[in-house]
RNA sequence: GGGCGAUUAGCUCAGCGGGAGAGCACUGCAUUGACAUUGCAGGGGUCACUGGUUCAAUCCCAGUAUCGCCCACCA
């Protein structure tokens, strides 16, 4: 089923009151004053559906509604149908109708409408049916002068007959019988308005519908001609998911389950924690619908699914039994009768019998499913499957299910077990089609996941899902960003291309900890970090923060940063023993990323798995889950200072323009002791790095140079001749700038006393030290800015 | 009508009480080099609005606006 909006019609009838009964119909405004008094010999009524009005068991106001106060208790006639048998039924009063809402006053056609079907139980207005289950007028029973005399009999004994025997009655006149509802319809309306019984208004009203044209004043029609009052409506309205027909509500015998019954417990494993949704919030949803839920229709009229467990006696009387053997063992302690014992003594031999007859209905396919967590494990056998596997552990799926499924399988689960099917609902968002609307057959704006994975690959598509699976209710997916994830496979693939064509394999005999030059043991610190924030990523439900993180390590420091700096290790004069590391590094960091990455891309990752670690390793995703094993502070601070330091050079020398090509030296002024070091120790790397032929210290900036502030030293890439001198005056200008500005920012947050003494010491600290850092470098910033001034 | 949620860069989305982030798109430069499905560098945001709490608010609270989803639905 469907719910539709569509463009209907509210028709507006004369129901005339019975026994030539009047009475002044008072309306009144916001104020209270009248305005409008006449007396009238009917009441009107609105209705989206007039065909139902032939089921009409009563009219029925709002207790307080003084309007119609004098008529409560009165008759009142069924507009349709031969004018001889017409239908009176009661006024009464109920909390239901709305006095604010159209007149005020609403049909009761209990066997068509959920509303009116309360109105009708509570006081006590027979249940009508008028179509069959084609959605047609019924044509069944007997004339409708007959009928109609049996509902009048009701009316007049004031008894309510049983809810079968009522439903026997056919109210439909011949006229109407065996037409589709829509046909009847528009019968009706022409009839009553033919008749004059139709609500008419001036055509200038402007809360006229589709209405037919009045006739001209030239054509004999009257100026201000009245026209039958139809209401343009949206109305909400069910369709078949398949049939795509207007469902109609109608009366019918159904099984239900107690739901309340079967909730409480459910609604407390989520109280008390036992089963947890991920993310939390989502238990609102979930108790929201618990503690407000109804009985649950469970019977279905379909031929697939689980037949309902019940059979009928010759007398209806209802037996239900695990096995029809069972139902029929009923049926003979019940009846006792020979005919009875025999049933049960031929099916017990195991032939048929026909002495009860199975309800042909089967069960909600939601109440099958249901059952899924325990019955797929042999349930109601104790099994040792059902053992082992039940309860499960975590449930992932989206919230649009939580009500069907999520929570009737723990109803059921702790029903049948005793137990919760699952500690964790895990609820990831719902993709949405491209125009963010949720994604429907019916609609066909569905995205095809096959259509995806040959444009993308099966891996790109799974990153970018786990990329996206934030808190998030939908997303839309963006083809850009699964492209760019296609994109990081490709990379990885490249890099495991390049450790191969350097012959960078993985080694058994590799102990990451035993690990000598610092790009190594910066690489396999950073893989250790990597290998953290991945697993707590995954462990704590935050796939999208693990798959950030990975795609950080692997493209922008393993790529970027580890495999250039191993170039020239690999491929320049090294000696043996450092190549030999370089290569197991590479090697060996490649092989961690295979496992890390294995949940989020598993073919590539298989492949690389399998290829650097030989057919007899095993499949990635039964091997050991990464550990990180080398946490080298010292070498994470000296390679990030290396890559900052090139990085403020590159940045530099695209600022001014210095093409990449050319080569430039570089002075490190200010060194201390330990950036003294750090140079000596990766002189060769950073020389390939920024083009530096040389890489020198110095206690004086050279003449005629672009001047780097980094960190505690004054970077010279001496130019002179090349450098555009206005453009590094700006160039530093702009740094002073931001620098000032960040100094401001931080001396006036110190120098709030309130800040001091209120916030917490080590977040003061902090801002401390960072000011002092600002300061330092705005010192050196001015300086340089001073050696430009001067020449 | 009831409930839930969203509003952050051009787009799709993270973040979240202490200096605004990613991918894509955009701009400049680079092509014998693992990778142009690339590299280097860069531009771009009053974190919807209005109040409040706080030493400090994109983040917490209240209200407003807009949008969305679920449930129910006025004859």
């Amino acid at each position: 089923v469907e719910n539709i909006e569509v463009d209907g019609h509210m028709w507006h009838f004369k129901y005339p009151l019975a026994d030539g009964v009047t009475y002044d119909y008072v309306e009144k405004d916001e104020d209270g004053n009248e305005t409008l008094r006449e007396t009238r010999n009917y009441i009107s009524i609105a209705t989206t559906r007039p065909e139902t009005m032939l089921g009409d068991g009563a009219v029925a106001v709002h207790p307080s509604d003084e309007r119609y106060a004098s008529i409560v208790g009165k008759l009142c006639e069924i507009p349709v149908g031969p004018k001889e048998h017409r239908r009176l039924i009661p006024i009464i009063t109920d909390e239901y109708p709305d006095p604010d809402f159209g007149s005020g006053a609403v049909k009761i056609t209990g066997a068509h409408d959920f509303n009116d079907y309360e109105v009708a139980k509570r006081n006590g207005i027979p249940l009508y049916r008028l179509m069959d289950t084609k959605g047609a007028m019924r044509a069944d029973g007997a004339p409708y002068a007959d009928e109609s005399a049996k509902a009048k009999q009701i009316v007049a004994s004031g008894v309510l007959p049983d809810a079968n025997s009522v439903d026997t009655i056919n109210l439909v006149p011949e006229d109407y019988r065996g037409l589709d509802r829509f046909q009847a319809r528009e019968k009706i309306v022409t009839d009553i308005t033919a008749e004059g019984l139709a609500i008419m208004v001036p055509e200038t009203d402007a809360r006229l519908g589709p209405v037919k044209a009045p006739l001209a004043p030239e054509e004999g029609g009257e100026v201000r001609a009245e026209v039958p009052l139809v209401e343009a409506k949206k109305i909400m309205q069910p369709f078949g998911d398949r049939s795509k027909v207007v469902i109609e509500p109608m009366l019918t015998d159904q099984w239900f389950a107690d739901a309340e019954t079967l909730a409480r417990p459910a609604i407390e494993a989520v109280e008390q924690g036992r089963t947890k949704f991920v993310p939390s919030n989502w238990d609102k949803t979930y108790f929201e619908w618990m503690r407000n839920i109804q009985p649950w229709c469970i019977s279905r009229q379909l031929w697939w699914g689980h037949q309902i467990p019940v059979w009928y006696g010759p007398d209806e009387t209802i037996f239900c039994g695990r096995t029809e053997l069972e139902a029929y063992e009923k049926a003979a302690l019940h009846y006792s009768t020979p005919k009875a014992v025999d049933a049960l003594a031929t099916v017990k031999a195991g032939r048929a019998s026909n002495f009860l007859t199975r309800d042909p209905d089967v069960l909600d396919t939601w109440f099958s499913s249901a059952l899924w967590p325990f019955s797929t494990l042999g349930w109601p056998d104790e099994t040792p499957e059902l053992d082992q596997y039940y309860p499960t552990s975590v449930l992932s799926t989206a919230f649009d299910i939580i009500f069907f499924w999520v929570a009737r399988m723990m109803m059921m689960g702790l029903h049948f077990t005793g137990k919760e099917p699952f500690h964790t609902v895990y609820i990831h968002a719902l993709v949405r089609a491209a125009d963010g609307q949720k994604m429907s057959k019916s609609k066909g704006n569905g995205i095809d996941p096959l259509d995806l994975f040959d444009e993308y690959g099966v891996d790109a598509v799974r990153f970018t899902l786990a990329a996206m699976a934030a808190q998030g209710r939908d997303l839309k997916l963006d083809t850009g960003r699964i492209a760019g994830y296609r994109n990081f496979g490709t990379k990885l693939w490249n890099a495991a291309r390049f450790a191969e064509m350097n012959d960078a394999k993985f080694d058994p005999n590799f102990e990451p900890a035993n690990a000598k030059d610092p790009i190594n043991r910066w690489i396999l610190s950073s893989l250790s970090d990597a290998v953290d924030s991945v697993s707590q990523g995954i462990e704590s439900y935050r796939f999208n923060d693990a798959a950030a993180d990975l795609y950080k390590f692997v493209w922008n420091q393993f790529c970027d940063w580890y495999l250039e700096l191993a170039k020239p290790v690999l491929q320049g004069d090294a000696d043996d023993a450092q190549k030999a590391e370089a290569r197991a590094t590479t090697g060996y960091v490649l092989a961690e990323i295979s496992k890390l990455m294995h949940p989020f891309m598993p073919y590539i990752t298989e492949v690389l798995h399998e290829h650097l670690r030989g057919p007899d390793a095993g499949v990635a995703a039964l091997a050991q889950w990464p550990e990180g094993k080398v946490r080298d502070a010292d070498a994470i601070a000296d390679i990030e200072w290396l890559i900052g330091l090139v990085s403020a050079i590159r940045s530099a020398r695209a600022e001014m323009g210095i093409t990449p090509g050319s080569e430039i030296d570089l002075t490190v002024v200010g060194a201390g002791a330990e950036t003294t070091a750090r140079l000596a120790r990766q002189t060769s790397i950073i020389s390939r790095m920024i083009r530096a032929p040389k890489v020198g210290v110095a206690d004086a900036v050279p003449a005629g140079a672009v001047q780097i502030v980094y960190a505690d030293v004054t970077l010279c890439l001496p130019v002179a001749g090349i450098v555009d001198f206005e453009a590094e005056t700006k160039r530093l200008d702009e740094e002073i700038s931001r620098n000032a500005k960040e100094i401001d920012r931080l001396e006036k947050k110190l120098g709030n006393a309130k800040f001091v003494s209120n916030a917490p010491a080590e977040v003061v600290e902090e801002n401390r030290e960072k000011l002092a850092g600002y300061q330092a470098e705005g010192a050196k910033l001015n300086e340089a800015r001073a050696r430009i001034a001067a020449i």
